[in-house]
DNA sequence: GTCTATAATCCGATAGAC
DNA sequence: GTCTATCGGATTATAGAC
């Protein structure tokens, strides 16, 4: 008993201080030897406790995924569907930015390991990150702010263009201040939903609605007048 | 001159091999001494044409890049500005499809390198790749398809959520065939732009506008008296 | 320019004593 | 469970002969 809690809070310690050093030095600079050093123990004493070293940085992006779920999860304090969905939208972005190693970590796990497919610890955790927005979107969907359509697909097409534009960023590939970016993420992941949405939602994100305002004349002038940018 | 010739010959050749080998055995299995052997030379002799092992694989994921960029350009041949954005993005979903190690290795590179920002090699051709997505944009636009807007913005939506989703499937993230997702990707790529788009686009895409079609009288009395939450 | 030979590190992982 | 000691291998990079 006494033996089995050892292992598990040494176990536990290992991973804090393997996540440290992850953040600290990157996948370049982790290294089995060094994570000994930062836990106070010999390397071999290690490998008492995870079978090698890919085992542990599973584990450290488990943890970062984990991070990124819980962030996410917050989210679902919003009061509306619509509430939350821009809540997790924004806590999503806030996760990339606050943390860009765990958020790059967890994408790009798989290449600097060299594996050809993703191991079940993250296979699922992604699972549930597409889960979330699915459900995001079905509530959307529910309370006619969104069009009904398949909603396993259209959660895909807004977490994709909410990832893509995040790993843009995080990589330095668009070269605006961080606040900027911050706006234009908001606003380009409210184009998407604005363009998904029925008329309500226009209303909702205060702004006019101009597909198919050809027919009306007066959203026609409406347009000229306040355009969309 | 003869001197000049033969170090280019062979910077190419090695570059060349190098390539070969990161499609064949990825970043963890390459390394100068197999790059020596596959190239015919002895290890130190590689170091005549380049500083490290780091600097060879910047030009790989240069190679890389470029290609992906001709894949794109090879849109251009489309007769139409609609049909030119519908052509690159079946390019960009066939490139990354078709080669994944390279597709990988773009957004990766610097997460295995363990750098902190983007070498200019990599940060200028990503920005062509940005203008390049601006300029189908600006083109629909201009011929009335796409509503009038901030083109580099627009661009950037399309192109994150195209790079997103194609990174999701490249890493085996969404777990269906590969035919189906590619209509997936052609329909959310499509979801997108239809959103954006001006009735025009609705009609050319062969689908009915939803957006705005309770546009009236009734609908809006409807929207005021039962709000939406 | 290319070679052989080798230096100097750093790494993951194991053996065996305690 | 942890230690010391060590194996076996990788890496980048240089020195000096040809």
């Amino acid at each position: 008993m006494c033996t089995v809690l050892t292992m598990t809070n040494m176990r536990h310690r290992i991973l804090a201080c393997a996540c440290d050093l992850y953040l600290r030095d990157g996948f370049k600079g982790f290294s089995m030897r060094k994570l000994a050093r930062d836990v106070g123990v010999s390397a071999p004493a290690l490998y008492r406790h995870f079978e090698n070293r890919e085992k542990v940085l599973i584990d450290v992006v488990g943890e970062a995924h984990d991070e990124m779920f819980r962030a996410l999860s917050r989210a679902l304090s919003g009061a509306t569907p619509l509430e939350r969905f821009e809540m997790a939208a924004e806590a999503y972005m806030d996760f990339a930015l606050k943390h860009p190693r765990y958020f790059q970590m967890i994408h790009s796990f798989m290449q600097v390991m060299g594996m050809d497919e993703a191991p079940p610890e993250l296979a699922h955790r992604a699972c549930a990150i597409q889960q979330f927005w699915e459900d995001r979107v079905r509530e959307c969907i529910d309370t006619d702010i969104l069009r009904p359509d398949n909603t396993e697909r259209i959660g895909l097409t807004l977490w994709a263009h909410a990832y893509g534009l995040l790993s843009l960023y995080s990589r330095g590939l668009l070269v605006i201040p961080e606040e900027d970016f911050r706006e234009e993420f908001r606003t380009s992941h409210r184009r998407i939903l604005f363009g998904l949405g029925k008329e309500a939602a226009g209303r909702i994100f205060g702004r006019t609605i101009h597909v198919g305002a050809e027919h009306d004349q007066a959203a026609e002038t409406r347009q000229t007048m306040e355009p969309i940018r």
